[in-house]
RNA sequence: GGGCGGUUAGCUCAGUUGGUUAGAGCGCCACGUUGACAUCGUGGAGGUCGUUGGUUCGAGUCCAAUACCGCCUACCA
């Protein structure tokens, strides 16, 4: 035995193993793609994760998914890059750190101010930035490290710059109104994916607004109705709709309509619209009609509690089918009342403070939270008697999720880029299939949603972000502001494209407002600008504002570089679904404004990882999994193995997970409660500890545990087979040389095993190509396991005894084995590079295909090529009958309890064709059967007490003599014979069926045909045994 | 409200264009450690493929309806 094989310990010691290997291959500069005309490129950029936090298991799916197809397409000889990065993730970040310094110091971002707080959230990005990129590195992602962007880093920054300088200068960006999410704990807007949406109980109050000197016949009141009383302190008209009975004529048509093609189970639904259509007609419609009218005329409302005269106005938005059939009008905090309010030329009041508390429009109110005013208001109205009445009512309630608190919503200026034409050309992109997005299901949401062509409001009441670069001033004038705009105009620096202005004119008076934009922020034209009077915008610009140049400003854009032109467009993306919109539509269409280009030929949307309840994994939630724990405790090739294998194209992947008790290591199942508490105890040892990443000194006085999931055992379990099957191999390649194999003399399992080497590379290589990755890691599973350990291996045993055979063996062996590890290597990088040194020290000719040594490393290798010569169907179903054989004798041996010590013997009944097709595998039946054959032919002298089994084309009688249980071989003969009978009656059932024999195509009949004969004389055997059988007892 | 996905063994999931007796891992049962691996080996038990109807010679697979679960999205006072 050699010195080196001896020393292959029978664990792969990942953690050890894991941290040198990924060393080496940095050290050596493994995952640095150059340009190089003689290659083709193969580009992925990284969604990049925000550091708002540590990597979750979602994100370890992501980046294993990406990194299988860079290692893939590395060793296919691509140059392959795989640009790593982070994102500033504006508002999450802002907010945590907010969060912390508000917990840890009692302190508001007011008391530091920006530059301090913005200071801060550069400390807590240099954090989490070092931690993210360790966690990536420990799942072995292979990026270009040196390439390492941040998308508020001075590069990006430039590209973001440059494109709203561009985006201004078309004048594709403007300012207008938009709902924002106030959080009023936190004191900020809350992003709308950061808003939580919970249904509660709630109310439904209809109000009574007194109609000023009605005139006789006319309504002394107005019924309004609300979910939010206290907004009526900001109400400044009531909307009717200007004609009423043809909007109900209108509605009922749809109603109709709908009528016509509901189901029956609906009907019943539409048609009680209907009949409360009727009703309404009768009772409401006059007054609507006489409303409609006082409007048109100009009336005044008295609103109750402000005591301020508000006008009844005429507006389409207010729908006669609904409620009262009129509705308060509150422009400062409602998007469709601020529409009404444009049209009708209401003033805005807003009613609130920045904390939550109403100000000093709502009067007496002021200073009261909403919450308080909303009780006082109904009890004000309730005790002047303009409460008709109050409904039950479920709420769809906005939370904040960062701060727990309700979500106030108000209107407030933004920035906006205009998407028409861009959207277009996103849309374009996709319909025309120059980027495919795969599932192809996921088209429609892209589609859908750009289908909108909203405009996008790129502006947040932030710190944390790229500032918005443009400097406005307010005129009373539009003359005074012409003149400026003038002024700045003729400046040098305007004419050579560094500086824009556009004016914003008031519609209601003649004041207007100049906002200039400049280029770059090193050329001192922001002083110059300031010099004038001009002041920036405080807002910083959506995060995604950035991410969305993420493939192009990697690159260097706007310079022209080497890399942008070699590796732009980039080849694929591979992301989660929830930012399809957010994230994959925008690069688009800025790619395409960009660069001409699009980002990227192709998009991979994976699953998600939930947790054991079906429910996403949220740090809200508290139901995360580091994927270091899993690292920890099964390594890194198991967590990869694991995720590809969970990785199909329709199903989320569910993912149970239990505690690990930091003190005993009892598993507590992680259940909705106890995740969400700061210390859990330990059912075994009573000991707490804590289930959330420590994120302050505090916190780490309770251990954690580590989060673990038995749904890394199984790939654990395949590491562990794949180590120990290659440390036999090892162990039994001394001597070896890379002899030439003459094809045609080689043995079955030989020939056999390259045949579904070949077919395996095929389906791995299509697999991850095509990004079925699950059906890859099941490919090389069945191969490495099934194939490869538990046949081909077992099988190599006896015959590497044989000087003779040993050579053949051993070249076989050594060949499959390297182009196993090859395969595999992109999901299970680590143990692969671990086997493939200790088969370099072996000898560094392996495969039988190529002339060329093996690389250092296996990260370098050349991808193992399907050899379509070399599969063979033929070869692969006659060794399926060696299997069956195999089987069937394990079977008896089994069934009978005979000691795995004893050997038995048995004889075969078979014709000459199939016997001289197996006969030169009989010693590998010992070997792996304990069996020995004692006849084989097509008459065979059966043994007098002997177990049966009937194999097609095979009839196997395993002498009993010394073993015989009767009772077991009876009952297993009855059940297979009832078994057996049953599939003969359904196929002489379905072969007298006349219209299956003439509409059937031909071959499936013949196969059927063909299979009952089988069956029957499968029958016949099994009846003559059971008749032997119990001949026998008696 | 709109869109999408799922429902197959006790659990978590595969199942390619419809075609023999529907598969895997875990768990369960029985047996087994003298050298690749107990993170293992050999064998076994376990499923009327959510429900109903339809198309077809033939349906887990195609179509329609329906129930339940989940995700995304939406301004209904």
């Amino acid at each position: 035995m050699s010195e080196t094989t001896t020393e292959v310990p029978n664990r792969f010691d990942f953690a050890q193993q894991s941290a040198a290997i990924y060393a080496e291959w940095e050290a050596a500069g493994c995952f640095d793609a150059e340009v190089d005309p003689k290659k083709k490129p193969f580009t992925i950029v990284i969604p990049p994760p925000n550091v708002t936090g540590a990597l979750h298991l979602g994100h370890a799916l992501n980046n294993t998914l990406q990194d299988i197809q860079i290692r893939m397409h590395r060793m296919q000889g691509f140059a392959a890059l795989w640009m790593p990065g982070t994102d500033h993730a504006g508002i999450a970040t802002q907010a945590i750190v907010e969060r912390r310094l508000k917990e840890l110091e009692n302190k508001t971002r007011h008391d530091l101010g920006r530059e301090k707080l913005v200071e801060r959230i550069w400390q807590w990005k240099a954090q989490y930035e070092t931690r993210i990129l360790g966690q990536l590195k420990s799942m072995g992602c292979s990026c270009d490290w040196r390439r390492t962007r941040f998308t508020l880093d001075e590069t990006c920054a430039r590209a973001v710059r440059t494109t709203f300088f561009d985006l201004f200068s078309k004048e594709l960006i403007y300012r207008g109104k938009r709902l924002v999410n106030w959080d009023t704990y936190l004191q900020t807007t809350v992003s709308d994916d950061e808003v939580t949406h919970e249904i509660v109980k709630g109310h439904f109050w209809h109000f009574r607004y007194p109609v000023i000197a009605p005139k006789t016949g006319e309504p002394q009141f107005v019924t309004i109705a609300t979910t939010r009383p206290e907004t009526m302190l900001g109400d400044t008209a009531v909307a009717v709709h200007p004609e009423p009975a043809a909007a109900l004529d209108k509605f009922e048509l749809a109603l109709k309509e709908k009528l016509a093609a509901a189901s029956a189970k609906d009907k019943a639904a539409v048609q009680s619209q209907l009949d409360e259509l009727d009703e309404r007609r009768k009772m409401l419609l006059p007054q609507l009609i006489a409303l409609a009218k006082m409007a048109r005329d100009g009336r005044m409302l008295r609103l109750p509690l402000a005591n301020r005269d508000i006008p009844l106005v005429a507006d389409i938005w207010a729908k006669p089918e609904l409620g009262s059939g009129c509705v308060k009008i509150t422009p400062a905090h409602d998007p469709n009342d601020y529409e009404v309010g444009k049209r009708c030329k209401l003033p805005m009041v807003n009613i609130m403070n920045t904390d939550g508390t109403l100000n000093a429009e709502a009067g007496t109110y002021q200073g009261l939270t909403m919450p308080k005013a909303r009780t006082k208001v109904v009890d004000d109205l309730d005790a002047l008697g303009l409460v008709e009445r109050i409904e039950d009512r479920e709420i769809d309630l906005a939370h904040s999720d960062r701060s727990k608190t309700p979500i106030e919503p108000y209107l407030a200026d933004q920035w906006f880029v205009r998407m028409d034409t861009l959207a277009q050309s996103a849309m374009d992109a996709v319909t025309s299939h120059q980027v495919k997005i795969f599932p192809e299901r996921y088209a429609k949401n892209y589609l859908d949603w750009l289908g909108e062509k909203r405009d996008w409001p790129v502006g947040r009441q932030l710190w944390w972000g790229h500032q918005i670069p443009i400097w406005s001033k307010s005129f009373a004038s539009q003359e005074a502001c012409s003149s400026l705009k003038k002024k700045i105009e003729a400046m040098a620096e305007a004419k050579s494209g560094q500086i824009r202005s556009h004016i914003e004119l008031n519609p209601d008076d003649a004041s207007a407002v100049l906002h200039t934009c400049i280029l770059n922020d090193d050329s001192g034209l922001e002083t110059k600008i300031e010099s004038l009077g001009l002041v920036r915008q405080e807002d910083v610009l959506d995060t995604w504002f950035s991410s969305a140049l993420w493939p192009h400003s990697t690159l260097g854009w706007p310079e022209k570089t080497p890399e942008l032109d070699y590796f732009y467009p980039t080849s694929t993306l591979i992301t989660s679904r929830d930012i399809i919109t957010l994230w994959v539509a925008r690069m688009v269409l800025m790619g395409l404004n960009n660069m001409g280009k699009i980002p990227f030929q192709e998009v991979f949307i994976h699953p998600k990882i939930l947790d054991g309840y079906g429910e996403t994994m949220s740090k809200s939630k508290g139901n995360g999994v580091d994927p270091i724990d899993v690292i920890d405790k099964f390594g890194p090739d198991a967590l990869r193995f694991g995720l590809a294998w969970l990785a199909t194209d329709t199903q989320d992947v569910r993912m149970p997970v239990q505690y690990e008790c930091p003190h005993c290591q009892n598993l507590v199942n992680q259940t909705k409660e106890n995740r969400q508490k700061p210390k859990v105890n330990c059912d075994k040892c009573n000991k707490g500890f804590s289930t959330q990443w420590a994120e302050s000194d505090a916190d780490k006085a309770l251990p954690k545990a580590p989060v673990v999931s038995e749904r890394f055992e199984e790939a654990r379990n395949f590491v562990n087979k794949l180590w120990n099957a290659s440390r036999f191999v090892l162990m039994n390649l001394e001597g070896f040389e890379p002899i030439e194999i003459d094809r045609d003399s080689l043995a079955l399992e030989d020939r056999w095993i390259l045949s579904r080497l070949a077919t395996v590379t095929e389906a791995v290589t299509k697999g991850i190509r095509e990004y079925k990755y699950s059906e890859a890691a099941r490919a090389i599973y069945v191969f490495a396991w099934d194939d490869f350990c538990s046949l081909y291996v077992e099988m190599a045993k006896p015959r590497l005894q044989d000087a003779t055979t040993r050579p053949v063996v051993q070249r076989i062996l050594a060949h499959t084995l390297d182009a196993m590890l090859r395969l595999l290597h992109p999901i299970t990088p680590f143990v692969t590079e671990g086997i493939w040194k200790y088969l370099g020290q072996v000898n560094v000719h392996r495969d039988m295909y190529s002339n060329d040594p093996a690389t250092e490393y296996i990260l370098k290798a050349a991808w193992p090529e399907a050899k379509s010569s070399d599969c063979d169907l033929a070869i692969e179903s006659q060794f399926a009958q060696f299997v069956a054989l195999l089987g069937a004798i394990r079977e008896i041996r089994s069934r009978q309890n005979i000691a795995p010590k004893e050997t038995v013997e048995f004889c075969v009944r078979s014709d000459e064709s199939i016997q001289a097709l197996l006969a030169p595998m009989q010693s590998l039946l010992q070997s792996m059967a304990g069996a020995t054959v004692q006849q084989w032919s097509n008459n065979p002298t059966l043994p007098n007490v002997q177990a049966h089994v009937s194999l097609e084309k095979m009839d196997v009688y395993v002498d009993l003599g010394r073993f015989i249980d009767f009772d077991a071989e009876i009952s297993r003969n009855e059940k297979l014979l009832q078994n057996l009978n049953k599939q003969i009656q359904d196929k002489e059932g379905k072969l007298s069926n006349e219209s299956f024999v003439s509409r059937a195509p031909a071959a499936v009949v013949e196969k059927e045909r063909a299979s009952l004969v089988d069956l029957l004389s499968q029958r016949d055997s099994v009846e003559a045994a059971l008749k032997k059988l119990r001949g026998s007892i008696h």
